[in-house]
RNA sequence: GGGCGCGUAGCUCAAUGGUAGAGCAGCGGCCUUUUAAGCCGUUUGUUGGGAGUUCGAUCCUCCCCGCGCUCACCA
């Protein structure tokens, strides 16, 4: 019971509210008749102030109570809703004596109320409403972390701001009820999903939600979780991607598709990884990956153009500019240029670990020729591209949905693109010939053992669905969370994630 | 999963082998234009949980839980 946890502070709260009740106060009501917000109604008296008062700026407003001031005969105090903050001011000459006792004994920093009243400017030039009538919308029977700012020369400092990582994750809720950056935050992360729509939806693109409980999953070398359907008897699995139920409908005849949705991967978690995250996927026809290069460097910049005002980001002290076009830098003349080897000399998994062993380069033993280019450019590659860069040129046995270079049927029409040294995206012109898809759903299963839950199974239905003609086509998936991440200048994923993934938590959630 | 670090009041933090303090929040009082309001007074804790060493542990040891960093894994 919510009651029995509480402490004397908290009860103290709980008898206000039962006082409340007892006179006559409901602390709940279920309407509020606010008919504008906080900000509405400054600009409203900024703008009447301007023009000589004809008519008094009188509002009622809803917020948190975020401040408050007693001071005997009057009372200041700060409301808070979506669009900001707002001064009251309660006077005893205002509302009576009764009236502004009731205030200061009833009410607590984090309740919400409604005020009635005219708007003025203070002495000291804040815009403030001079209350005429308030009531209580919804009593807080517990305390948030007490936070207040300071303004020193116009710089806002905040004192005791909540900060622990843990509380702020858990109880999300708390975070951004103190954190006005966090919410900050979030506001972008819309941004930046509305701007990646409409991108795609003035080019053409068609949205599509295709399944998250798959019977098959496929798309990504990634572990999946697994799930099953009680009734159907059906052993299911949360989707690693989307990329194989969307190139089916380009053999639909939607040859522009994408969606934006959540992927499961059931590895580890990291800074730049979640067990789910948010993905974005397009596939267009009779593109090739070097126009989907092109898109993509467009899309990212037009994105952070609309969302931030500019293409150039501030991410761990380094300026990066999104400006197209973005670098390009072919996979073997990075690893001649920055690791000292040239791949095509070693044409084997054999050879290429012996040069390696031989220049101390660490590698997990026994991992094939593409993988150990993989950890090469992890390795050599991945953290010195700070600006955007696609690389490209994928080994074909990495890469089984991608389409192999005409010329070189070892290496396959693939890039990824590294922003402040982190993968953001990956793509390729995929692979619409059924023979060869079939051929490379046998290798990746003669390559992985059978425990292996990442080998990529086989999927009869796809194959089918490409026997039946698959435009030529090239497709993105693009981590949605991290390019957040880079836009709002966050490192970690768990800053950019509403709730984010950890550990159970076996107490009381307040007191972990 | 491995290594390292951390966990003290609601929040931010301090302290010591002798069962803990500050600021803010809270409570009581004064205060009619304040804004980290101010002034006077005052309360708060199983020091993450458990076990051990010790006359005595928040501090030392071990186990567990959680968080962080890092490596592994992973696009």
């Amino acid at each position: 019971m919510l009651r029995d946890e509480f402490s004397e502070l908290e009860m103290q709260r709980l008898n206000k509210l039962e006082q409340m009740r007892a006179n006559g106060m409901e602390p709940f009501p279920t309407r509020s008749y606010k008919n504008c917000s906080n900000a509405e109604a400054i600009a409203a008296f900024e703008k009447a102030e301007a023009g000589s008062f004809e008519e008094p700026v009188e509002v009622v407003l809803a917020g948190r109570l975020r401040a408050i001031r007693n001071m005997g005969k009057l009372s200041f105090a700060h409301i808070e809703d979506r669009t900001g903050k707002v001064q009251l001011l309660l006077r005893v000459n205002e509302i009576g004596e009764e009236k502004l006792e009731e205030f200061v004994r009833y009410y607590d920093l984090g309740d919400f109320i409604e005020v009635q009243g005219e708007m003025f400017r203070t002495r000291r030039g804040e815009v403030t409403l001079q209350v005429q009538d308030f009531r209580m919308l919804a009593k807080a029977l517990l305390q948030l972390p007490a936070d207040k700012d300071e303004t020193v020369d116009g710089e806002i400092i905040r004192h005791a701001q909540l900060t622990d990582p843990e509380t702020r994750y858990r109880q999300r809720y708390v975070d951004l009820a103190v954190n006005p950056d966090v919410r900050e935050i979030f506001k972008i992360r819309a941004q930046t999903i509305k701007a990646l729509r409409e991108f795609l939806d003035e080019r053409g693109f068609l949205e599509v939600e295709t399944p998250i409980l798959q019977p098959i999953y496929g798309g990504a070398a990634a572990k999946p979780f697994t799930t099953y359907h009680n009734q159907l008897h059906q052993q299911l699995y949360l989707r690693i991607s989307f990329e194989l139920y969307l190139k089916r409908l380009l053999v639909g005849g939607f040859d522009r598709v994408y969606e934006i949705g959540r992927d499961f991967r059931n590895e580890g978690v990291s800074f730049k990884h979640n067990p789910e995250f948010t993905q974005l996927e397009f596939y267009m026809a009779y593109a090739d990956y070097m126009k989907i290069m092109e898109i993509t460097e467009q899309m990212v910049a037009q994105v952070a153009q609309k969302v931030l005002g500019t293409m150039k980001i501030q991410y761990n002290g380094q300026e990066i500019d999104l400006t197209p076009p973005w670098n390009r830098m072919q996979i073997r003349q990075g690893l001649i240029d920055h690791a000292g080897i040239d791949i095509q000399g070693y044409p084997d998994a054999e050879s290429l670990e012996a040069v390696m062993k031989e220049k101390n380069i660490s590698f997990k033993p026994g991992i094939s020729r593409g993988k150990l280019i993989n950890t090469l450019m992890d390795t050599f590659l991945e953290p010195i591209l700070i600006q955007p860069t696609f690389l490209y040129d994928y080994p074909r046995d990495i890469s089984p949905l991608a389409k192999a270079k005409p010329e070189d049927p070892t290496t396959v029409e693939r890039f990824e693109g590294y922003i402040g040294g982190m993968e953001l995206c990956n793509a390729f012109t995929e692979l619409n010939d059924p023979l060869d898809q079939e051929q490379r759903f046998l290798e990746m299963g003669h390559t992985y053992s059978e425990d292996e839950e990442e080998r990529n199974p086989m999927d009869e239905d796809y194959l089918r669905a490409m026997a039946y003609g698959m435009p030529p086509n090239g497709g993105l998936g693009l981590g949605v969370d991290r390019f957040v991440m880079l836009l709002t200048g966050q490192h970690t994923l768990r800053e950019v994630i509403l709730f984010p993934h950890l550990r159970d938590a076996d107490q009381d959630v307040r007191k972990p």
